[in-house]
DNA sequence: CGACCATTTGATATGGATCAAGCGATGTGG
DNA sequence: CCACATCGCTTGATCCATATCAAATGGTCG
């Protein structure tokens, strides 16, 4: 993948960085632009950890697979946000392209080297970091809950993020949400089937989800 | 808790930062001691986070109380962990002492303050906070396995932690443990008898186990 | 149209929760 | 110093949510 990226045609050339930007704003102008496939792996379990990525279009999870062959899906990652974060040398799960689209590539040396004297984006690496295990704590309190439960605050967490007031475009498939709660594909499915019987929601399509009483998600969202 | 802070008779009037020296270590010279009661509360759930700790003696847990009662354990902090690390103003979890012991508490202010400008401080912050990032991720890998491997990875984890080869003293109760896997303390106990007829542990007492067979706990451990 | 893949739905099995009781250490008062 | 209350843990019986196995449906693309 490292190999690809030093040949891709679209890259962009390095410039200095901004110190006054925020980290965010600052792959737009440093970054190189890769584009990839539908379920196209970013990078891999155990690769070492060279970039920092941040999604321009499409949607990235991010997975690990344990040694019996099931999948954990560590987090989705929609435009906007920044992954690839690690606490160590080399990744600790892998990425793929869950819908066709593009991202932005940072060396994470240059990001490193950088901060050494520029106490901005040393914040800045710290409050990413922060936002990562955030979403960390966040996802341990889904897991201790019910199907229900879990399935209704993730259809809140989507929507908070998707910003499209009161409804949801999934653009992951049942199995990847499946994998990220920690249930099965049937329970996914089922829990959505009820929740649209009790009409908390309406299910126009498998992949378009209408909130129709926040409110009794939310009171599922102990 | 602030001003009990305040008003301790051990807190040691802070000293100039030492930029050389490790956060951990600077904990020992900069900050003040507070002793902790069995079950005393260190801080509370939505109070500001205006400190970070070291457990010096004893154990701590943080967690946190879901609005239908459960409650979900963060974590567990042994003598040289240091907690307290939030990703907002406030603290998300509450903390406890899990049995008598001593903290070394530190203001949140004045490392930040001198963060700025000082980028090794900066760095073991950032490192901080990744170590604290991939235990929740590890959490998360803990909480879609079932019971019996996730208590065998407790103890696996335990075990590394306390670094007495092949034994572990639990300080924390059954309670502890299975609001810490997600699990019912029936379930905690019963899957340790089971261990224990498997001969993959031993109980002498209820606190104390022997990891009679790491390699068996190892394979359970996904 | 027909093949394929994702999703839903149905029937049954099971791991862990729940409800309930028993046990063992620790400590207290008579 | 022993009887007994208490608390943490274990054990037993039953129930239920979710997994598993199996089949039907539906949407998409050649």
């Amino acid at each position: 993948m490292s190999l690809m990226l030093a040949t891709r045609p679209n890259a962009t050339a390095p410039v200095n960085f901004p110190a006054k930007r925020s980290l965010g704003d600052s792959f737009e102008l440093i970054g190189a632009l890769m584009n990839f496939a539908l379920n196209e792996e970013i990078y891999g379990e155990g690769e070492p950890a060279e970039y920092l990525y941040k999604v321009k279009t499409g949607c990235v999870r991010t997975y690990k697979v344990l040694n019996d062959g099931r999948r954990q899906v560590g987090a989705f990652y929609l435009p906007g946000d920044i992954f690839g974060i690690e606490t160590g040398a080399d990744h600790t799960f892998s990425a793929e392209a869950i819908c066709s689209g593009a991202v932005i590539v940072v060396k994470r040396s240059a990001i490193a080297s950088r901060a050494m004297g520029d106490s901005t984006l040393s914040k800045q690496m710290l409050d990413m970091t922060m936002a990562e295990l955030k979403r960390a704590q966040g996802h341990v309190l889904l897991l201790i809950k019910s199907a229900q439960e879990r399935v209704a605050g993730f259809l809140l967490d989507m929507a908070a993020r998707e910003r499209k007031q009161g409804e949801v475009d999934l653009p992951m498939s049942r199995q990847d949400i499946a994998d990220y709660l920690g249930l099965t594909i049937e329970t996914v499915s089922r829990t959505l089937t009820h929740l649209e019987a009790s009409s908390a929601i309406a299910l126009p399509s498998a992949r378009r989800v209408l909130l129709r009483n926040q409110g009794a998600l939310a009171r599922l969202n102990a």
